[in-house]
DNA sequence: CGTTTGGTTGAAATGTGTCAAACTTTGTGG
DNA sequence: CCACAAAGTTTGACACATTTCAACCAAACG
């Protein structure tokens, strides 16, 4: 290891090898990314809506999501975000900020600048390509969650989001055992599924009843992966993982 | 005018500069991509889910939809496309399809394989930033359409797809005086919003009842545009225009 | 012109939201 | 380490937006 290479960016390495087959110099180059690495707090902003950001985020350690409040001034929230991601990647092609990102939790993240990410792209076409290929698959996300909270009744909506998680987190080593940690209130769940708090916990409830998952504190462990991949009509390959892993 | 040039793709580069300035020799690259052009007839797979494409395919004349069919057999429409659109840029930098792409009206479409793209995009990085910028925006539009169909009430809801489809028709200049032709049928409506037609019908009728649109046949006029704009809770920063236009 | 497709209407059913209170867990400062 | 506050979860009763079903109507079309 290079004294001058920056280990705190090892959770989005990883991320991104779980979408894309980095080499050798590749992983180098992103090594040696500049990074300004800061702690947040829970629940704090780390964009707002309407900003022109000069740099991306990286979520290294802890949970964020994106969301957009409605003029009624309800909250709906866009996507989660687990370590490893780059959740406001897109800014770098989009001038100002349609949505809002925030922790969920404690959080450890690493600013890139613009510039330094252009400048990558520009010497390595094939992290460029990479991470065009990681904004693409998050609106391939985007798109299923329309489909999630608009044609699937709230049972279902549930367990296709817990389904989800678990692939993703899997996806980047978060997952074990069909178990793992997902410290997101059900509040949160609601305004991700577009439903009321008071029905997440019940349709919570009902999936514990039926034998498919314990969800205790932020633990989540899938008793039964078939059933619940079933009754959530989840297909992962929206997930578009390079090599595909079935929670099995 | 090179007699080698391609005027069929001037709707794709009237929509890429809705959202980009092109420059002369980039709008000549443009005009020089290999193009399989067919008529489509109505309501048409142009791909499926699940399918491996070669080659995009550019929206040309005519409306389109991106859609996905839930276990229980409901469809979401996850996007309109209309003329100047590339609905499955995506397919360059992801092999599976996860959503299916039909035509809504006959259209004319133009197939681009990926390998004409891929060079496009390796001898014009402006090009390149271009076509991602692209693929963000629709991404946008997405995050958009779950906030629209997660957090607001049917009124809302369709007023402000009304809104999004005013303006992005303006931009390719398909709209003026208030009025457009929209070739979308009142079930298809409902599949993009995630309501059921006879409820889609009764909101259209009370946006009718408050003076706020005509739609008639598949035009549609707009009445009052500030009203209409609040009723949807519709604000385009999220379409990520060039120049701004306000459908005044 | 009949047939199909899309639009409209009304009545009844229902999934989900709202409200309000109680309960439980977590975090924290004394 | 307790005590208390704060945050999150659970419960029940009721309200309501939206769906479903079924019929009818209007327009488009070959």
């Amino acid at each position: 290891m290079d004294a001058s290479f920056n280990p705190a960016v090892s959770p989005m390495i990883r991320k991104l090898e779980s979408i894309f087959s980095l080499d050798e110099s590749e992983r180098t180059a992103l090594l040696n990314l500049p990074l300004q690495v800061t702690m947040l707090k829970a629940d704090q902003d780390i964009v707002r809506e309407g900003d022109r950001p000069t740099r991306s985020c990286a979520l290294l350690e802890g949970f964020a999501c994106t969301f957009k409040m409605t003029a009624e001034g309800k909250r709906q929230i866009t996507a989660f975000h687990i370590p490893g991601d780059i959740p406001d990647l897109q800014s770098l092609h989009l001038e100002v900020l349609d949505t809002s990102l925030a922790t969920l939790t404690p959080s450890k993240v690493g600013f890139i600048q613009h510039e330094a990410l252009q400048e990558l792209c520009d010497n390595h076409s094939r992290i460029a390509r990479a991470l065009w290929r990681e904004t693409l698959i998050d609106a391939a996300i985007f798109r299923e969650w329309t489909v999630n909270v608009g044609r699937r009744e709230a049972y279902a909506r549930m367990a296709h989001l817990l389904c989800e998680l678990m692939v993703r987190l899997q996806a980047v080593g978060l997952a074990q055992d069909q178990t793992c940690e997902i410290p997101i209130t059900q509040g949160e769940f609601a305004d991700a599924t577009g439903l009321s708090n008071v029905h997440v916990n019940r349709v919570l409830q009902a999936l514990r009843t039926d034998g498919l998952i314990i969800l205790k504190g932020n633990t989540l462990q899938v008793l039964d992966w078939d059933q619940l991949k079933q009754a959530g009509d989840f297909d992962p390959t929206y997930l578009h993982l390079e090599r595909k892993q079935e929670a099995a």
